[in-house]
DNA sequence: GTAGAATTGCAATATTATAACCTAAGGGTA
DNA sequence: TACCCTTAGGTTATAATATTGCAATTCTAC
């Protein structure tokens, strides 16, 4: 992700992506889910359940933790968003769809997180699972330091 | 970490680094610390905060929360138990002392906890720095699936 | 032995997430 | 349309995880 970048087309492409794998899968895409989804895609940031709410229920939606958390599930399911155990928070995926392992990088200076390449975790789980013998079904990875426009700020 | 290992072996070898690494950095290893690190390392599966506590009552130290966050806060200073924030579980560490990026398998089955060689970790976070132009601080990589026993077991 | 720093005790509370139960809305079918 | 069934959402309460703030104690260095 650049420092300077249409953000208007991440979310438009994000929502199009969710509106055509809720078809797909015969799911529903109803309001809170959709204004959750945008919400999320405000920017790159991860954003915590607790934060949603209040911006929830300024547009009118319901705010209580329930109604966050079971949008946050179906998007989840969905595979249009990522949890961050780390920080308790969300964020929007940038490949959805494709499943693939998960992973991102948060830069520690402006908290903008990017989606790491799948071929790389996918190496990474391939030899761990010769290495130590293992299956491995699913993973994350989450990574901090300076991105590189903090870098350079820096 | 085999199914069937001197499991003694592990313990002794744990509390004996983190006693030398406190005798280096002039910290202490204090009861409740001690005990702290002697549960976590009971068996290889992380373990929850509010686990400990009941036990550590049971030895007759102070059971609140802070008490057990203080203790597992400096083992995790210390570098020799590390957080599973996927799980909000703690677990010990195989190498400590070696600065190190940290990652875990851990058996959906059994529960087990198998630290990642730092050789892959090292190489994937020096392939990404590279391809997103960031610099990498820290990391941690949470994988799940099954382990060899449990694979030969099903 | 005294001062300052580190550690612990303790009470309260913050933060994150889920359970349980009920009502309403959508969607297919006779 | 009327009915039924499934999914989604509303509401209240509570569970699970983690931290803050302050007082009391213990340790260490001098």
């Amino acid at each position: 992700m650049s420092q300077h970048h249409d953000h208007g087309h991440c979310i438009a492409s994000a929502m199009d992506t969710a509106k055509k794998l809720c078809e797909q899968q015969g799911a529903r895409l109803t309001p809170v889910r959709r204004r959750v989804l945008e919400l999320i895609w405000q920017n790159h940031k991860p954003i915590g359940a607790y934060e949603l709410l209040p911006q929830l229920a300024a547009d009118g939606f319901n705010s209580a933790p329930p109604t966050v958390y079971r949008a946050l599930d179906f998007l989840l399911e969905l595979g249009v968003v990522h949890r961050i155990s780390s920080l308790n928070a969300f964020i929007g995926c940038d490949q959805p769809g494709l499943s693939h392992p998960t992973g991102f990088f948060i830069c520690k200076e402006c908290g903008n997180a990017t989606e790491l390449p799948a071929k790389h975790l996918t190496k990474l789980a391939q030899a761990l699972e010769v290495e130590l013998g293992v299956s491995i079904e699913s993973g994350s990875h989450e990574l901090s330091g300076l991105c590189s426009n903090c870098r350079t700020a820096a």
